[in-house]
DNA sequence: AACTATATGTTTACAGTGTCAACATTAAAG
DNA sequence: CTTTAATGTTGACACTGTAAACATATAGTT
């Protein structure tokens, strides 16, 4: 039976365009397509949305969840340089998995997260899983535990991205290596290995 | 003087386009602004560039040839780690003075390098000076050379991001720090330092 | 020098976009 | 049961990327 009114059009757009942008990215998006796709009238997302990006704020929100969820450290239990490793890996997957999700959530798409508090909330939540864990893995103080942080995360952030355009170069000619490359043989099967001595680096430094 | 050709539009397309992206990010470029800019009709444009993103494309090949010279090592001479440490931190002042530009560099606006022979060239040559750098400071293999290319770009790149970010979230509320961030800390002072160790780390490695 | 082909420009047109205003229908509150 | 607020639809506007048809200047050939 087909009412007038949806009941849950709010999280079925957000459901329906978060699926279309892990399938064919976040810039294909709009918001017609995303209504006619849910089964609505062009404009009824606006009855949710003010603006496209507020809708995109709500899907990058549900990034970070599953970031999170993909990658969060159980803190009430003991934190281990494994487990550290163990999230860095999960990190990177995630970032590879979902990339175009990940677009969204890392690009310009979303231009100032303040003006999401909820969104801003999702994203604090993952920096602040990686702040406790390496609060509870060493005695350091703030400062330097802020600065493992920003270069654990970034060293996370980076792989991503570079991993990801190193990827295209390395697809284009798999022979042709100018410059010996790099991303095939850090992804086929080191990344783990690679990992572990960098994020070894970064707790001892 | 007014002629019907113009005589170098194609240059000045790009660099309009660049000064634009510059200033206002390239997600609020058009085709049609450029050029009305230029001072030619609407599809002129289109004479000299299949699509919109074969505009950004030459856009994203100006952006690393000025990377490139923002930060290149000059390799003949003899490389050091200072001069890496120094490299590192122009990468990273030229991805915070020029944000939007590397927005457009590193983002999905120009999807598959490869269908740009000269922009993958261009942005080879800023991965190149990297290896090359490496290569001049130590004996090690090419792969670990490889891996330290890698490691060192990825950190870059992501100290880029997420200062960015976190930079927004203090923006937001200096006073309340929710997890002791950050960026201030690092940007405040401390990059150079902070940079020096990381650097170091990857070299010994 | 004249003719032709090509490069480069303009005009017009179309389908798609974000978003606003006016209106319709339903659910919630009094 | 009536009023109000929430949620939907229709229609409109200015703007977008880009294709097609046409105009003009330049370069190449005879």
């Amino acid at each position: 039976m087909k009412t007038y009114h949806h009941g849950n059009l709010k999280q079925e757009l957000i459901s329906c365009a978060f699926r279309l942008c892990e399938k064919h990215g976040y810039e294909t998006l709009s918001m017609r397509s995303i209504a006619k796709e849910s089964g609505v009238s062009q404009t009824a997302p606006y009855r949710h949305f003010d603006t496209k990006e507020s809708l995109y704020a709500s899907v990058a929100m549900e990034g970070f969840k599953k970031l999170s969820a993909a990658t969060n450290i159980d803190t009430s239990k003991k934190v281990t340089k494994k487990k550290l490793v163990e999230k860095g890996v999960n990190y990177i997957n995630f970032g590879l998995e979902h990339a175009n999700t990940y677009d969204l959530m890392f690009g310009t798409a979303v231009g100032d997260f303040s003006n999401y508090p909820d969104l801003l909330d999702c994203a604090n939540d993952t920096y602040e899983n990686m702040r406790l864990s390496f609060s509870k893995l060493s005695n350091d103080p703030e400062e330097v535990i802020a600065y493992k942080c920003i270069t654990l995360w970034s060293m996370l952030h980076g792989l991503v991205g570079i991993l990801r355009k190193v990827a295209v170069v390395d697809q284009l000619d798999p022979e042709q290596t100018k410059g010996p490359i790099t991303s095939a043989t850090i992804i086929g099967g080191n990344l783990n290995f690679h990992l572990d001595k960098v994020i070894s680096g970064i707790i001892q430094s």
